[in-house]
DNA sequence: TGGTATTATTAGTATAGCCAAACAACGCGG
DNA sequence: CCGCGTTGTTTGGCTATACTAATAATACCA
């Protein structure tokens, strides 16, 4: 699983998210790439089972698919209010988190995860 | 200036702390790296006025390679100090702080290096 | 039905970063 | 002083990830 794959299947869920249907097209005017890159970069992700494509070009995420998109949605959400608690800004903490979040440990993050959880607490 | 580059840079001022001469060959063995690899990219460091080499095939950090190597270190310590002190493991901490460390911004940085130096006051 | 706009794909290119194999050069020890 | 081990470099290959240009398919509308 490629930090690539990672964003893309993210994009996909957050997308999901705000409209009816996720096309590549979306997908580009998300992230900012090419239709051809979009279009190799699903075309491998079907092949690995991660999302499915209709007959309408509809993109959904497969099981497999989902369960990654949504680990890697938590981290971003955890990383980013963490930063923010921190005093980072809003768009800096968002930017920065979206890389973070593809290079830590497990054990890192649930070590992060807490220390958010332990500020809430005590707000 | 990519994360590899970083990395050698990071890789260079250590081993010069810890004996007299650092040659590719060193490099190689610290990072895990073939010699092809480390040589093309001393090549290229070369190039880029970020070390010099004398006839020995000695590596010498230039002051711009230093500057970099220095910033990189002390994230590189801030970072698993930070991760530590959340508790995670020596080896997690260093190991995911190498990957963090050229990830996030300068802002990003300060904010967490703030609160290391907080944390580090109340002990 | 036929044309236009949108969308998807294919083909080819570029860069970064790694590898192994092969070759070159240098220096030390017998 | 010659050969062998260590070190460095060149060559060529591979994967990942992006791009542009061109082509194909679709979809909608007059």
């Amino acid at each position: 699983m490629t930090e690539s794959v990672e964003n893309y299947l993210e994009a996909i869920l957050v997308l999901g998210n705000t409209r009816q249907h996720v096309r590549a097209t979306d997908i580009c005017a998300h992230m900012g790439y090419s239709r051809p890159t979009v279009s190799i970069a699903m075309k491998s992700m079907r092949q690995n089972g991660l999302i499915t494509v209709d007959e309408h070009n509809q993109i959904s995420l497969t099981e497999k698919g989902r369960a990654v998109a949504e680990e890697i949605y938590e981290r971003h959400m955890v990383l980013s209010q963490v930063l923010m608690h921190l005093g980072v800004d809003r768009e800096t903490a968002l930017s920065d988190a979206c890389k973070m979040e593809h290079d830590i440990s497990d054990i890192t993050f649930s070590c992060i995860k807490k220390f958010l959880e332990a500020q809430q607490e005590t707000r």
